[in-house]
Parts: C-alpha cells; sequence; structure tokens
DNA sequence: TATTGTGTATTATGGATATAATACACGTGA
DNA sequence: TCACGTGTATTATATCCATAATACACAATA
C-alpha cells in the first residue's frame, strides 16, 4: 500500500526525486506490486500538499525508469519485473553501502570504527 | 594540507558546499591546523576549474561556520577549537552514521544484514 | 447528455545555484 | 612609485526546481 501522508519531505533532495524514491521503497518492501494502479497526480499533490506538476515531473521520470506505466487518462499502474526489482534493489542498498563506504573511508574511518558507531547508534530512533 | 586538484566535484550538491566539506576532512584529518593559511579565492577557482565567485560563497559559508578567518586583503586563515573540532567530527562522523542508518531502516535492512553489506563492499576500491 | 476527474501541456513567476564580466580599495613587492 | 594580487561587491545571464494558473481532450458516471 501506499500512502503518501506517511511520506515527509526533506530540503535537500527535489521533491519529484523523493516521490520516486518513496514508490521505489514501497516496491523492494514488496508493499507494492506489479498491476497496483496509483492515485491521480492531483490526489497525491493534495496529499503531499504540493503542487500537481511536481507529482507529474515524479511520475514522467517514474516511466522513464519503468516502473510505471500510463496510457490515456485511465490513471497509472505499477509494472514490476524480475529486471526491475533487482535494478531498485540495486539502488536502494547495495548503492547505498556503497556511498556510505566511501564517505566513511573519506574520513578515514576503518571497518571497526565504522561498525562500532552503527552499533552504538542502530537503536536509537 | 590541501590540494584542491584531488576534490573530485559530483553534480549532486552545490559546488560551494562541496569545498567546505573539502576543508572540514581535511581539519578533521589533521591534515589541516590551526593558523593555516589557505590559497586565495582565484587560485581556487582556477585549480578546481570553476568560478571565483562559487568560491568566495565557500568561503563565506566557511567564515559563518567558524573555521576560517578572513581579514583585509591578507587571505584567509583556518581556526581550531577544541568545540569547533568537535562540531567538525560530529556532522563528518556521527551525522554521517545516523543518516545512513535512517536510510537503511527505510528498507527494513536488519543491523545484521548492513553489517553483512558493508562487510560485503569494504574492501572494494 | 452533461458533469466530473483524468493525464497532459503551456506560460509565468520566484528562489537557489553557477557562471561571466566588471569594479574598487587595499597591501605587498619590484 | 606603481603594477600586481588580494578580498569584496555588483550586475547580468542561464539552468533547475517548485509553484500558480490555465487549458484541452478523453473516459467514466450520474
Amino acid at each position: 500500500m501506499l500512502n503518501f501522508f506517511e511520506l515527509k519531505l526533506n530540503n535537500k533532495d527535489p521533491v519529484y526525486i523523493q516521490i520516486a524514491s518513496y514508490v521505489k521503497r514501497k516496491i523492494l518492501l514488496k508493499e507494492v506490486e506489479n498491476g497496483y494502479k496509483l492515485p491521480s497526480r492531483r490526489e497525491i499533490a493534495a496529499q503531499l500538499q504540493i503542487n500537481p506538476n511536481t507529482v507529474q515531473k515524479a511520475f514522467k521520470v517514474m516511466e522513464e525508469e519503468g516502473f510505471v506505466h500510463t496510457s490515456g487518462n485511465q490513471g497509472s499502474i505499477v509494472y514490476i519485473d524480475e529486471n526491475i526489482f533487482k535494478r531498485i534493489e540495486e539502488e536502494l542498498t547495495r548503492e547505498l553501502v556503497r556511498e556510505f563506504i566511501h564517505s566513511a573511508k573519506d574520513v578515514n574511518l576503518s571497518f571497526k570504527k565504522v561498525v562500532e558507531l552503527i552499533s552504538e547508534y542502530w537503536e536509537e530512533n
């Protein structure tokens, strides 16, 4: 299930990117499956209290990335096959970890120190 | 020592932020210490092949964050005291780890899985 | 049939970022 | 002295992001 009320927007990344990422997370968590019918652009905009044009931009990138299909004015449908799922998984887990490792090494954190820090902060919030 | 040639700019974050972050990393690594004289705005701009105005913007935030002091046209000096060092350390390590944990939890990664992934990718590059 | 909601498109405005081209006052050094 | 590099400031342009206000064709539905 998608519930855009639970999506807390940050002021760092473009909003349309955050929307696409949210849907990807839900796909990875299998809370959204193949054939899922997405709310309309205007509905999502109302829930997030943003402009419909921004939502439309999110749909544009999701269509370009292949996991959302739209035809006519019949709304948009989530499409997932094995390749797309793996690509999303790659982006949301392996890529995330790799970028973190890169940043950690930038400030000379050792593997040991990193695991210590993660252990220390994992439970808080 | 600062060597802006080694700073590879990404196209995600604002350039002036990346410059300030680079100097902070060098401070944290103790490669730059209190009293270090920074290259001129124009010199850094030439090395990074960017506009001097962008470098000036980086100096503005570094001065506002308190670890760079400038007087007249005598160039800029790095200033570090205990508080500033701790603030930089907080930002570049703890904050980094906390944000990573937040993202990992967003996609339901367990502590165990995270440590596994980091172990798997730590050595590569 | 007529209204409503849909996806889509266009135009305009504003802020943030980055570049470009200057300009000016000030110290230093040849 | 005087040219040079310095920090600083200003104006203009361009792109990206987000908003605002419309407009239009189409499908479903009351």
